[in-house]
RNA sequence: GUGGGUAUAGCUCAGUUGGUUAGAGCGCCAGAUUGUGGCUCUGGAGGCCGUGGGUUCAAAUCCCAUUACUCACCCCA
């Protein structure tokens, strides 16, 4: 048998509803806060995440799908969302527009790691993108519509963490004194750290080992190396923030896994989800337009994984109600296509009609009804098709309503 | 890439110290007097017990291997 491929996933039922009405909760959203949606590619160049997203990174390394086409160049399955949005924004002129430009995405994104709870090879990425401003009100901003779709999709025992990362040129200087911190106490950190003391020192912050723990915990902070415009940039962020009432805490242990976060760098994180607790994270880009070969601008956004959305979320505060408004039955072939015809009637108007595909017996056609949830039943005999009146029987009460075939769609939008 | 756990019906799972035709609940299909659902009752379909090998008179059960799923590490959404 053909399965599915290993971490990737059907959607279908009511995963699919639910799925549905989350998207559209997001859509309305970005509608409100003035984010217009982007649609990339699947697939880019594949240059474009090795320089994009860092070449030392663990998704460039070894995360990627990538493949040749006849003959052609690099192509590689997008594992993110900001650098084709960024390779857009360059490509066709949008800078040159009045700023800022304001993205939004909901799109698959594909990465070949060992999947386990919330985390798949193929899932799904919200994303928002403010480009061509550089202030902790964009910042604000970013972070209040993360913060906004998450409680108005009743997702508790969620925390907002925030953190400023400085320059690429205050943390090379941080990353310097960390370096010489963590290689005095190399003795005490596991092994994993001691790999990390090279190749990504920020890491071993927040390495889970107890002993490495106490060593992190006596490490110099990124925050006390941040310079004065670094500090009041940072102070207006919290500000903006509790101006907006929305809570959140500095957490100088959130260090991003991207290489080109910059400056303000943030995570929601559930506590009922598993290990791969981050909800949505993201942060700012001072560099990364102009290395794709744009402007010297900056931009910040952040990425929400549907998949872990979908888990944190209260499943009763979204609506997936997709029952039928009438099921229209039938016995004998006149009743069959006296069915067909209003059933279709019916659904060109608007209205949820339901029929039988099989020619089953009345019984086993009411038994469907209900399964489908139907608010009306009928049944079409030849009776039916000579008086041109029906029986409408409502599903909850039971009682039955005589009604013209004429007018079953005013009697159906009574209820509206 | 590295560890732990689990593989029995469409789904959730039982299956006793190895012992005849492998079970339940839910779901599905049909019926309980002629054209009316939900509740109840009856019947039915559906399993090479993940796969391959071994031990044994006898394996779903014990051993080995393998694959898949799953959780976790790494890393990220």
């Amino acid at each position: 048998m053909i399965k599915a491929v290993k971490g990737t996933k059907d959607i279908f039922g009511e995963d699919v509803l639910r799925l549905q009405r989350v998207e559209e909760i997001i859509r309305r959203t970005c509608r409100h806060f003035g984010f217009n949606e982007m649609r990339t590619p699947v697939f880019e160049e594949t240059a474009l995440f090795v320089r994009g997203v860092g070449e030392g990174t663990d998704i460039v390394q070894k995360e990627m799908y990538t493949f040749q086409t006849k003959g052609e160049k690099s192509i590689t399955l997008r594992p993110e969302g900001t650098a084709p949005v960024v390779r857009a924004f360059i490509e066709h002129g949008i800078y040159s527009q009045p700023q800022p430009t304001k993205i939004y995405y909901i799109i698959p994104c594909f990465r070949y790691e060992q999947p386990q709870a919330g985390r798949q090879r193929q899932f799904h990425q919200f994303g928002t993108e403010i480009l061509g401003v550089s202030s902790p009100i964009a910042d604000a901003e970013i972070i209040s519509i993360g913060h906004h779709i998450i409680q108005s999709l009743g997702v508790k025992g969620v925390k907002l963490y925030i953190n400023n990362l400085g320059t690429r040129e205050s943390r090379a200087v941080y990353l310097k004194v960390l370096a010489a911190y963590f290689a005095e106490h190399e003795d005490k950190l596991c092994k994993i750290c001691n790999d990390r003391l090279s190749t990504n020192t920020l890491r071993i912050l927040d390495c889970k080992v107890p002993s490495c723990k106490e060593v992190a915990d006596g490490a110099p902070s990124i925050l006390d190396s941040m310079d004065d415009d670094g500090r009041e940039y940072f102070d207006k962020l919290k500000s903006i923030l509790t101006t907006m009432g929305i809570p959140f805490e500095v957490n100088d242990r959130i260090v991003r896994g991207l290489d080109y976060y910059t400056r303000t760098v943030f995570e929601f994180i559930s506590d009922s989800i598993g290990a791969q607790s981050t909800i949505c994270g993201g942060g700012r880009y001072d560099n990364m337009i102009a290395e794709l070969g744009g402007p010297d601008m900056s931009g910040i956004g952040f990425g929400m994984g549907i998949e872990r959305l979908l888990m944190a979320m209260d499943t009763s505060t979204v609506n997936i109600d997709a029952a039928a408004d009438i099921f229209i039955g039938f016995i004998g072939d006149k009743g069959m296509y006296e069915a067909q015809g209003l059933t279709y009637r019916l659904r060109s108007q608007g209205i949820h009609a339901e029929s039988d595909a099989g020619e089953r017996s009345v019984k086993a056609q009411l038994k469907y009804a209900n399964k489908l949830g139907a608010r009306f039943s009928t049944i079409i005999g030849d009776d039916e098709a000579s008086s041109r009146v029906l029986k409408v029987k409502n599903m909850d009460t039971g009682e039955t309503t005589a009604v013209a075939f004429d007018d079953i769609d005013s009697f159906l939008h009574k209820g509206d």
